[in-house]
RNA sequence: GCUCCCAUCGUCUAGCGGUCUAGGACGUCGCCCUCUCACGGCGAAAACAGGGGUUCGAGUCCCCUUGGGAGUACCA
């Protein structure tokens, strides 16, 4: 039997990191075992529905490389099939027409509360035989009283859910449309879904859920619910937390591999090991692995991560990505895969990177001023001009010359390199952080450097710090 | 309120009755490296929520308490 998963996001505006966790554990467990991974949209409804957001979506899980099989299913073009199902229902005496108002459905609920019971729909329609001609009314299933309902979850294991607690839920509003537990259903069941993995925040829904299939004659999927996603204290995620939507990641300069990383370790775990590329999470993933507990968004592992990544990646494929937020024309100025080169150490995140090498490519305007007051001395002026001169008439401008000499001088003026080095990287960076200094001037070369130096001195000189 | 789920360092987790004086990772704190920032190396502090059982033996199994979470719609 070919394993067959889906991700059914709501296009309501974005792809939620909780979301993109659901997708990513469905798609693995597909991947890992040569199956299909099909994709639904649930836009039934059409209020908050729009072809926008379900572009976001699609492009969210693109960008994270979570490729899906065929075209998506969009739900609402399946209204038809979900009529018919209820229609099936209601022959078979699954399901019945209920008559009562919605006043009158809050009503009841009202006095089930202030008794201190479980509001739940009491079945009052469920033996009415007329038909009122012209008055709306819904379809709802008939749920079973007595007995249990057992879900076998792959995550969790058997949950029991007595049918008792399960009132008869509404499948056709009384606009004919249908509701989510029939049409996720009747869906899942259409597309030859095998295994439904979703967020623990459906378990709630799963017995009625399979109380369907059983009563449709359908095959009943194996679930895997997967535990949330909280925010860093612990409470539902967030906007007050921060980043939710993955394009917010994508702009903030994280590495979908680095994503996919953090979020397969959120709730999965492969013994002691914590980074996998994309084919080992497919080679281990296993939902036997994955945790029962909600876990915390931790943002700082993330960045570990991101960082990890950024540093092992090949300079060349990050130059259209760090292009994105350097704002700025490299053209005259140095390699930027060179650059980037220098800087993928010393970077969380592309927009870390970029900011760090911005300076490559615009002169510095200003000097930082707690810098400046730091390392700017009375015995620095002879050292900045011993090291101008010393260049001027150098043969070749390359990284080991120019360590060469400002070693030189600083050790005949008896003083560390950093002496010499911090007010050189002061003005020809703006700032008291840069790479290696002597890589930093063969990146921009003897003009740029020489140029950059005097008119920072000049500057300095009178009293310009910012 | 009711139903369901969950519970190991601050965080993510390993642990599937004895190998646990509980391991790894992020973060934190020291030290080393060093021209800055990083990277890297070494080291430290840091957890089995509480209480009952079961068992020769429990972080591991059962129950209760407590604490989190989810659901409780003519939303999905």
């Amino acid at each position: 039997m070919t394993i067959r998963t889906r991700f059914a996001p709501s296009p309501t505006g974005m792809l939620h990191i909780g979301g993109a966790r659901t997708a990513l554990f469905s798609w693995l467990y597909a991947r890992h075992h040569g199956g299909e991974f099909l994709l639904r949209i649930e836009d039934t409804d059409r209020q908050r529905s729009t072809p926008e957001a379900t572009e976001v979506i699609l492009d969210g899980l693109r960008w994270l490389g979570l490729d899906w099989d065929g075209e998506p299913v969009f739900q609402s073009q399946r209204q038809a099939e979900h009529v018919m199902a209820a229609e099936q229902l209601i022959e078979s005496g699954h399901a019945y027409r209920c008559y009562c108002t919605q006043d009158e459905l809050e009503a009841m609920r009202e006095a089930q509360r202030a008794a201190g019971r479980k509001p739940m729909y009491d079945g009052r329609c469920r033996h009415r035989s007329d038909q009122p001609q012209g008055k709306p009314y819904v379809v709802r299933f008939r749920s079973p009283d007595v007995g249990q309902t057992v879900v076998h979850d792959l995550v969790l294991g058997d949950v029991v859910f007595d049918n008792a607690e399960l009132d008869d839920l509404i499948l056709l509003r009384s606009d004919g449309t249908p509701t989510y537990n029939l049409a996720v259903v009747a869906d899942d069941a259409a597309m030859g879904i095998t295994h439904v993995v979703r967020g623990s925040d459906h378990l709630n829904n799963t017995p009625r859920q399979v109380q369907l299939y059983q009563a449709l004659g359908l095959p009943v999927p194996k679930f895997a619910h997967i535990p949330l996603i909280h925010g860093p204290d612990g409470s539902k995620m967030s906007k007050r937390h921060g980043a939710v939507a993955i394009t917010e990641y994508r702009e903030a300069g994280y590495l979908p591999d680095a994503l996919v990383n953090y979020l397969a370790r959120l709730g999965w775990s492969h013994g002691d090991e914590e980074v996998f590329s994309r084919d080992e999470l497919i080679e281990l993933f296993d939902l036997r692995q994955v945790g029962k507990t909600a876990a915390r968004f931790d943002q700082q592992k993330l960045d570990w991560l991101n960082a990890l990544y950024l540093r092992q990646a090949n300079p060349s494929s990050l130059v259209d990505e760090v292009l994105r937020f350097l704002h700025a024309d490299i053209a005259g100025g140095p390699d930027l895969a060179e650059v980037i080169a220098t800087l993928q150490e010393r970077s969380r995140t592309l927009v870390e990177l970029a900011d760090g090498a911005r300076f490559f490519y615009v002169r510095p305007e200003q000097y930082d001023a707690k810098a400046v007051k730091k390392h700017f001395r009375e015995d620095t002026w002879p050292l900045l001009e011993a090291f101008v001169s010393a260049i001027e008439d150098m043969a070749s401008f390359d990284r080991e010359r120019v360590h060469e000499v400002i070693r030189g001088i600083c050790e005949q003026a008896g003083v560390g390199m950093g002496k010499l080095a911090q007010p050189i990287r002061i003005l020809v960076s703006g700032g008291p952080v840069s790479p290696p200094i002597d890589k930093t001037l063969e990146l921009l070369g003897r003009d740029e450097t020489l140029l950059r130096i005097r008119k920072g001195m000049e500057r300095l000189r009178q009293g310009l710090l910012s």
